[in-house]
DNA sequence: GTCATGATTATTGTATGCAAAATGCATTTT
DNA sequence: AAAATGCATTTTGCATACAATAATCATGAC
């Protein structure tokens, strides 16, 4: 009785989540492309809105990183300079080896069954073409080692940062052959959590950080031509 | 000439962003507590400006994780439970390492002079009884070794975490006496840094942080009673 | 042809209005 | 007395209206 309630509150979020929401989406996935106007008017528009819950989501959007606005001048989807993107790595990685050293020591039986199922799962998506399933099976993986943390403050950070690299890779990603090595990494990571092997969980994490960043690296590249 | 312009340029910034900073100094100073209500017209009263700009303001403190809202109930200060400090806390220590590490490798002459400058303004602000002006010097010392990290993404993030931490010192810091070890750490780091030792300021770094959490845990602790 | 200049339009910034939901309180019911 | 009900009030959510600024384009001066 009591549940049901709650999950009608879940599904009549403000509009402004919802088109917060939305709008990061499309950014992620590419639809709204970096350097692209937010023009409120068009937005409010297209999603049947007005312009009020626009306007606040994209003040998140920009707290989020996505979205840059000059006063008075509007909005537009984040650009990233290669500069900005060492940046985000160098960050990356220090809370990435963090999380997993962390993960090391706390992850429980079930959580490990999880980011078992995840491995197999990423492995499947791999062998297909669809990108999208291939990035969403890339993050949960990545989510439970967060979980296995049990620090929300580091899965917030780590996520965002994440994700302002990943709505690079997405489009990049697309002829980017060679999953295997990724589904390697990923079964080295399950294997040295497995063991609680902290020192070598960090250094193949360092290693998967290493190569994504090359694929991003080109994106950008393309992008400020 | 140009100047007065840009000057003019940044004493109209959208109210939003005006409401934003005084919100923001408001929380960090104790002026707003922890838990209290944001009542959106109270404040657009007491600010002299509309609802519209207090919305996105708010909007935006809630990123900063300075504020926490409730769809149709409205938003409050964020209140910092201990789980959340060892969260903070543990981020923290990981990316002030890191500052320390690139600060040491990349500091140039100016910026070590600056250093050098805000250590006597520290020591000199910790003579008084001003607790903001303490705080502030404290912000402003640390902020250099952030620059001297050339890393805007590790600066901003790292600030917010600060922040979080801060706006309970402020309050605690009132009855702390022992303003000396401070002193005396910002003066091993600033040692650290000269002779570009890695370890030494990593540890020092560490140490202070340690000190400052458990001023910190104590404003936590009465607050949730 | 190029650069100013000014009118026109598009777009953002802010205030206000109205509907819906939450809250508080008195009254009723059990 | 405690719980439930209903009504008045407060507050949030969203839409709209109006003002201020920026962008565009056409016109005219050189």
């Amino acid at each position: 009785m009591k549940e049901e309630l709650e999950l009608n509150m879940n599904a009549y979020l403000p509009l402004r989540d919802v088109v917060f929401l939305t709008l990061r989406d499309a950014i992620l996935k590419g639809e709204l492309k970096p350097g692209e106007r937010l023009m409120e008017m068009h937005l409010a528009d297209r999603l049947g809105v007005s312009r009020t819950p626009i306007r606040e989501a994209i003040r998140m959007l920009e707290k989020e990183g996505l979205a840059v606005t000059i006063p008075r001048k509007g909005a537009q989807v984040a650009k990233m300079t290669e500069n900005d993107l060492e940046n985000v790595l160098e960050v990356r990685e220090a809370l990435e080896e963090l999380s997993a050293k962390s993960a090391c020591r706390k992850w429980t039986e079930p959580e490990l069954e999880e980011l078992k199922n995840a491995t197999i799962a990423f492995e499947k998506a791999a062998e297909g073409n669809d990108v999208r399933d291939i990035v969403e099976k890339d993050e949960a993986f990545h989510d439970i080692i967060y979980k296995m943390a049990r620090n929300d403050k580091l899965m917030e950070i780590v996520s965002n940062l994440r994700e302002q690299m990943y709505r690079y890779r997405y489009e990049y990603v697309k002829d980017y052959n060679n999953y295997s090595r990724l589904v390697e990494e990923h079964e080295k990571i399950l294997e040295g959590l497995m063991r609680r092997d902290i020192d070598y969980v960090t250094e193949v994490m360092h290693l998967h950080l290493k190569n994504q960043v090359n694929a991003v690296r080109e994106t950008i590249r393309e992008q400020s031509m």
